[in-house]
DNA sequence: GCCTGACTCCGAACACTGTACGGACTTCCG
DNA sequence: CGGAAGTCCGTACAGTGTTCGGAGTCAGGC
């Protein structure tokens, strides 16, 4: 290492040597999709809360303010990282009509189960509004829609059939989510937090004599199989209704 | 106004009479109850990232961190508004049974409408986990757990009736504010954005038929129908569905 | 009268946030 | 050898939620 930088003239203690050299061009050191999968890392770690766009450089070795050439806003990143998590889901596969209910059960808990892999969407999800052009999306309610139509509903249907099918998963899977969330907040296994919880809710129910019923019947229930058991009943009720459309006589009102 | 301000050394301007007596206890000049309504009026008027402590404070003529008395937390604030905003949702009163239905229906109804008035709920929706044991929660699950219940549905069926029921409003009711939402930041009125949106649109569905059938479908209506259309058809399927429940053999499978 | 808590309000400060901007640097194209 | 384009980032700004210490005011007890 020749002693060539007495050229710069009182530059403190950082020769050229140790400064690191950016702006090298081997790779562009920074993609679209590294940072879109890097958030979604530290969205999963530590929830929609801890995500703020220093952390998400400092994790990706780069400045903070770095990620604004390949992304416009934080919300943009949002956008993009949910639409990575859609990808997730399993697709149903066009196939023969009477296969329908079946595919849509697949198609349902392959959503509510990546929902809760990434509990941090729920929080997200009353935000997007229309942003739900990416194409996993798209590619999903694409295959929504050919399901729905193959099975024969009358037409012009399919589509309120999606919406509702989706409509539902959303609602239950988003308050599940919910509740994991705080959960994980307090470190607590879903038993714990129920028990802790116990007063407070039995309070609350007071004067209330279904609710207080409803309470004591979930009391020594496993939280976890009691969530999948609500799930399925709505989704049953859900298709019975669809079913109908499709067996009985179709009349339109 | 005499000059016996000399008393006091070096203050630069501000005399006693200038100084506005804080601490004056006539009322407590802040109460609970006028920090949440005026959050949700703040929260109506500007959405759900315009409500800062801060401005809620000067709002009140408060200074910015004087709700900290009165509430522990911005989460806890927005608990506290979230159970006055379903307060506002119509509980359906103990009829006859053959009222169910036209009583689900109507309290469907008042939900939508409610969280469409304030839209903000689904923005909030989803990080609300237990917190649900507000008092006007507690009626409202109460009223409707006791309609499922004289229904007529098997024992231990109403709570389940009552989540599915309640996911899905809130599932397709969140998505229509976050809608509503993204329209009102963009100032644009629902044909106004769906018109600039379009193309961005078409192009999104390329390559899948179903979507672009559906999308050329809803070029020429209205979207609010649309909207009430959507949220109308999946109402009645799952009513259709819990209803089979009722007349149908009871079977438990 | 006076003292003692309890209560209510608030200014200042801290640690953080998203992001606009300008500059430094590299690479590519002519 | 120019530019031009693109990438990275330090700095700065205007805001955020919340803590803390203090100041003021009240009710009750003596």
């Amino acid at each position: 290492m020749p002693a060539d930088d007495r050229a710069q003239p009182k530059q403190p203690i950082p020769s050229v040597w140790t400064r690191p050299r950016r702006g090298r061009r081997e790779q562009p050191a920074l993609s679209r999709e590294q940072i879109v999968s890097t958030a979604l890392e530290l969205l999963d770690a530590e929830g929609v809360a801890a995500l703020s766009m220093r952390k998400l450089g400092t994790r990706l070795n780069a400045g903070a303010t770095s990620m604004y050439t390949h992304v416009a806003n934080k919300d943009e990143l949002v956008e993009l990282v949910v639409d990575a998590v859609y990808g997730e889901v399993e697709v149903p596969a066009p196939g023969a009509p009477d296969d329908w209910r079946d595919a849509t059960v697949r198609c349902a808990h392959s959503l509510r189960s990546t929902i809760l892999r990434h509990p941090w969407m729920a929080s997200v999800a009353g935000e997007l509004g229309v942003t739900q052009l990416g194409p996993n999306v798209m590619r999903l309610s694409e295959g929504m829609l050919a399901l729905f139509e193959t099975a024969g509903l009358p037409a012009g249907e399919a589509d309120l059939a999606v919406s509702t099918l989706t409509s539902y998963v959303m609602g239950i899977t988003t308050a599940e989510a919910a509740w994991l969330t705080t959960l994980a907040r307090h470190g607590q296994s879903e038993r714990e937090w129920m028990e802790s919880l116990w007063p407070a809710a039995e309070e609350a129910a007071d004067g209330h004599p279904q609710l207080l019923v409803h309470y004591a019947s979930l009391r020594h229930k496993d939280p976890r199989e009691t969530r999948e058991e609500k799930f399925d009943y709505g989704l049953r009720m859900v298709l019975d209704g669809l079913e109908a459309r499709l067996t009985g006589a179709g009349g339109t009102d």
